[in-house]
DNA sequence: TACTTTTTGCAAGCGACTTGCATTAATATT
DNA sequence: AATATTAATGCAAGTCGCTTGCAAAAAGTA
């Protein structure tokens, strides 16, 4: 794809590291690739997977958590706990809010956009989803510390 | 508390007991401890917290894990990961749907029981919360799965 | 280009959680 | 109620996702 489209990709380039320039990150080889990679398929991936969808040897396991979490602290990157034990990790795109319903027995992850508890459930119920449980977690800044 | 109204505490032991018996699980000393403690006081608690409060040398760690585990299973308990690499118990109490609410600095643990996105970030705006942000996940049986 | 600062790779380390196994306690059976 | 059977517990060792210290390399800066 990048050598049939070089231009294409040469912009793709330049977007990714604006980006990382926009969020005060320095523009190194492991930044775009995590980056790009995030942004051109949609997660939510494991660091784990990550790492195996890179070019080999390209980044070390240690680079890529660095990474993630840096992207993470600057909203780049949303994590989720989709499985117990092991973050999953996507691109935060503004225009494309999303949750995830992973399934508890395959573990199959899917994203919808809606976003309203009642017509969520009844909608998921019609699409043959059983059993369904939700969770929802707030993070924020206190008003204590906010101040501070 | 035990001793001025024993009566009472007899009653709260058999409620337990009877829980357990209800989710199939067997009635042991551990697990009497580990639900009476969670539905007495609000958590959530990471099972170390819960270990701490238990009375001394009444129960390994491993126990404290495998308890919580299965009370996850049988939906006795729900689980959350407020803080990265460490799971949340608490009492999942049907009556008193809530969800969390944790301050990115302090880490201080808020409940609320409402559950409308909008209505809720609002509200806490006008609570002095501030870079709200939240996460809604959803498990469930699928189609596919529910067939099998 | 030379200097300063940040990032990376590697390997060792950390900590939450799990597991194998012998013992002990809870349920089922008689 | 006593015994047999099954399951749960304690202990210690192990696993695994993730982090960190440090020297080398690459980015940003003058």
């Amino acid at each position: 794809m990048g050598i049939l489209n070089p231009k294409k990709e040469l912009e793709k380039e330049a977007i990714v590291a604006g980006l990382l320039k926009e969020k005060g990150l320095s523009i190194t080889a492991p930044r775009k690739l995590i980056l790009s990679l995030l942004m051109k398929e949609h997660g939510p991936f494991s660091a784990e997977e990550i790492l195996k969808k890179l070019p080999k040897n390209s980044c070390d396991q240690a680079t890529v958590y660095r990474c993630l979490n840096q992207f993470v602290e600057v909203q780049l990157v949303n994590t989720s706990f989709l499985e117990k034990d092991m973050a999953h990790f996507e691109y935060n795109d503004p225009h494309h809010h999303h949750h995830h319903i992973i399934c508890k027995i395959c573990k199959k992850i899917e994203s919808f956009h809606d976003c309203l508890m009642e017509k969520i459930e009844l909608g998921l119920q019609k699409k043959g989803y059983r059993d369904i449980q939700h969770r929802l977690e707030i993070f924020a800044v206190c008003e204590n510390c906010a101040k501070g």
